[in-house]
DNA sequence: AAATAGTTTTTTGTATACAATAAAATCATG
DNA sequence: CATGATTTTATTGTATACAAAAAACTATTT
């Protein structure tokens, strides 16, 4: 069903094979990524390969110097500080909208979320856990009713998901941080302005300092 | 000088000339991007013109219909509304990051093209003006410290200048509007916070509604 | 051994050709 | 005349070939 309404271009196809390469730690920061060889490794001519690398580099995954290579990016503390420091605004906005606009579903929708983050991290599945953290707060940008700010947010998670990448949390720490959602649902549900503001402020802080 | 340093890739040369055609006007909302016409235009093979209009989609200034054409993008009203909510949300952490970042030189360059901005649109010339104003929000966003923020700003700033082809102002409003400029500086240097936020919403709400 | 100049190899940038798909036009039919 | 099927045309998607530039290597010199 899925296939039959969206065939996507090999382009596409590629990015996503990529991207899942480098969110899966498969490909490492600094590791070369050239058109030719990875065009061998997928059975495809090097002009998708090249729309994907495009894109990818859009994403902030890998960098592309012109004319010479690309590789994929290393995230200094400087530019995870800045990002964590752009995605608690735009969370914040984003949940305060969310609070005005969203319907009964949503919040459900949050909750079951929430719900199933926490148990993939109790039965120690760290990767897919994770997961379901980014749609969590992928969700609320997707359901505040401004898709501008959405497709602005769904460009960060990718960058945000690689820093993850690099974090060693033992599962309690998890375990506390994943809890907080459920807290920060209760505000948007109150519509306690200040109250969001500050979760959001310790939950992203939090995990950003690994 | 400039010229020796960096040759721009045909991809970006073209991506550049496209997005001046947009944004002059002179390629107007709904118009079709066909490759193989503009690619005669420009002389150049749809290689680099494909990755020219991939990045112009990227910019939000065309949409490109799978499979099918691609053609420059009406942002509806709904979509300006969304805008400018996010940009307000953006410029304010920008000025104040701003506020806290910023040497005297920051500030000088500062009130120097907001100077410019009002003199251009006191001779009457419409278009430099908007140029300018562009510019004086850009440099806030770059300045700020934050490099991320910048990034996202300076996406949308593109469609925040498509979205000003459409406006009808006429030069005492745009007057008014560029003098704000001068408060808003004054309250980044004194670090007045909420005088940021109030400004900024009503510089921005004021810009939205023509 | 280190630095450098010159050469080779690798890699990207661009043009072109062909395939596949969607849009437009045509034609048949009620 | 309208409408739906069929053909034609226009347009994008992909592969491939060649050009140009940068990186890697090698020989040479100090």
């Amino acid at each position: 069903m899925e296939e039959l309404i969206s065939r996507k271009s090999l382009s596409d196809q590629v990015h996503d094979h990529i991207k899942r390469m480098i969110l899966s730690g498969e490909l490492k920061g600094g590791e070369r990524v050239p058109e030719a060889t990875l065009s061998k490794l997928f059975g495809v001519s090097r002009t998708p390969l090249r729309e994907a690398l495009k894109k990818l580099s859009d994403y902030g995954l890998i960098f592309i110097k012109p004319r010479s290579y690309a590789e994929v990016v290393i995230i200094s503390e400087e530019e995870a500080k800045q990002i964590a420091e752009v995605r608690t605004d735009l969370e914040i906005l984003s949940s305060k909208l969310f609070s005005k606009n969203a319907k009964p579903e949503h919040f459900k929708e949050l909750r079951e979320i929430s719900a199933k983050c926490l148990e993939l991290n109790n039965r120690g599945d760290k990767a897919a856990s994770f997961e379901l953290d980014s749609l969590f707060h992928l969700k609320i940008a997707e359901r505040c009713g401004n898709q501008c700010l959405y497709e602005i947010f769904e460009k960060l998670d990718a960058r945000i998901q690689l820093l993850r990448l690099n974090q060693q949390l033992n599962r309690e720490t998890l375990t506390d941080y994943i809890k907080q959602h459920n807290i920060l649902i209760t505000a948007i549900e109150n519509g306690e302005e200040k109250i969001i503001s500050s979760i959001l402020n310790t939950h992203i802080m939090h995990d950003f300092h690994s």
